[in-house]
DNA sequence: TATTGATTGTGCGAAATCGAACCAAAGGAG
DNA sequence: CTCCTTTGGTTCGATTTCGCACAATCAATA
């Protein structure tokens, strides 16, 4: 059985942390008052993606329990940017659909993340950063594929 | 003024958000019972950089709040995995030091890492890893250097 | 058809995050 | 020394996350 040293996971995986929090923060800061990071990607999943899918797929989407999802939907729909309609081919389960208010905020929120990410771009090596998406691309499919087992 | 198309900024950080909440999760399934990553940073930060820092120093070392960290320590202590000194030199503020069983708590959370984390390497090209880390290094620098202001 | 098992969504409670307000101590200007 | 500003830390309240338990519904099978 051949060694395999962690190493480069454990830094890697902690630069990615720090990545993470500071791009949120600063994703957060050019959102309407309240309105937090998932939030936001839920909006913007229904946009990508398109209108009309359960919370539960929105929950497997994005990798958080199905009860995170409820409350994110629920924020969302007291804000009046998306609706819930039950799902006519399945009693159980609702379908997610974005307002006019909702495809507004989204727009806006690019629109303002649009002009800060495009400054923040000026200092950053762009070429870089397409050149390390495939292995981050590869990483994240490995860690989703075999997780929760063992 | 040149145009700088951020596109690439988007892909790469929502990676990142996705290696980051399933890393997440798969650290905190080895740790001890309502044990959190945050919690394990701050241990494992007391080793590698050593005792006695106080809590603002932790807060700026992991860019969280302080009074996450007030909120954060707090558990630690009760699980008297560290234990707060008040500063000599100051008398403002704490140290903290980690105790025998903060150690002994740390280092069997890195021997079960290890053995995840080495599994886990097994399907990763860890030579690709090595090869971005330069980048996300300097992306996170970045990142840090200017937040907050505009 | 009746029953059993799986799936969807929600209510609830505990823990975590974080901004606002606050107090105590330190540091500086005069 | 006195006043004023800054800094370190906590308390408090609002929001978020998420596991557990539960009801409703669907699917499979006897």
């Amino acid at each position: 059985m051949p060694e395999h040293n962690p190493f480069p996971l454990f830094e890697v995986f902690n630069e990615i942390g720090i990545i993470e929090q500071l791009s949120r923060a600063r994703l957060e800061a050019r959102l309407p008052d309240g309105m937090i990071a998932p939030h936001f990607s839920v909006l913007n999943h229904l946009i990508r993606v398109g209108d009309g899918p359960t919370p539960m797929q929105l929950a497997r989407a994005f990798q958080v329990p199905k009860t995170s999802m409820t409350h994110t939907l629920k924020m969302l729909e007291k804000r009046a940017a998306i609706e819930t309609r039950s799902n006519p081919s399945d009693g159980r389960s609702k379908q997610v659909w974005l307002t006019a208010k909702g495809r507004e905020i989204r727009d806006q929120a690019i629109q303002a993340l649009a002009q800060d990410f495009s400054e923040l771009a000026q200092g950053i090596d762009i070429e870089a950063l397409k050149a390390i998406q495939p292995a981050l691309t590869s990483l994240r499919k490995h860690l989703d594929t075999n997780r929760g087992q063992s």
